[in-house]
DNA sequence: CGGGATCCTGCACGATACTG
DNA sequence: CAGTATCGTGCAGGATCCCG
């Protein structure tokens, strides 16, 4: 599958309201989905790292779409008996394979973003 | 530029806040932007072909949504002076070249939408 | 250290009406 | 047909406190 047009006439309907699709997508793709993912793209990472890692998010943001994308089976938290705490993050393989599609997507989005942004209409 | 830890060798600060990049993530990413981009993939369409394919987006946000990534250099829009007036949007060639990443996500996506959202925890 | 609970605010977004 | 203008509102998301 690789245009939309076969994917639209493989899976008619799909990314209409109330689609699944729709669901993952706002999951994936929201303001602070992506940047979690990506940052979990350099490896298993702590609830601290994450947090100074992915600068500008608040803890709510990042317990909520830390717990969505472990619903989700993007992401898989580790939780350690200890005291102090210790709780790591990291990518499910699922994750990683999306992060396949991803990562070269930011790649594009970091090489074009000043173009875009620098040259006002 | 393969991995993301090559992209951060290179470009130090990428994607942290008030970066450029999150601008164009918020844009792209953002929840009617792929939306638009991906209907415009199927090629050159009018305002109510677009209002109608893709469901569930308000007047408001379609004119709003165009107009940002018509800003961004995206989408081109071609008005014709003709009444009752006509007016058609098209992917740029580096909104074409942007899709080229994102309809594989997509693709995966609607592969493991059900999946991911049929088996809750 | 790693969160959960709570409160509050802005603005993203929807609905409706009007115009060239 | 292709939009703008205006008005309301829900919820995303920030700030703060607290607890295991």
């Amino acid at each position: 599958m690789v245009s939309l047009a076969e994917m639209r006439a493989e899976r008619p309907g799909t990314f209409s309201d109330g689609c699944p699709t729709r669901t993952v997508l706002d999951h994936v793709m929201g303001k602070w989905g992506v940047l979690v993912l990506v940052a979990l793209s350099d490896g298993t990472q702590r609830w601290g790292e994450l947090r100074r890692n992915i600068s500008g998010i608040s803890e709510k943001m990042l317990a909520s779409t830390l717990k969505t994308l472990e619903t989700d089976g993007l992401v898989r938290r580790t939780a350690y008996p200890e005291v102090p705490p210790r709780v790591e993050y990291a990518l499910t393989d699922l994750g990683a394979d999306l992060m396949t599609h991803v990562l070269p997507l930011m790649a594009w989005v970091a090489d074009h973003a000043a173009t875009m942004v620098e040259r006002p209409a």
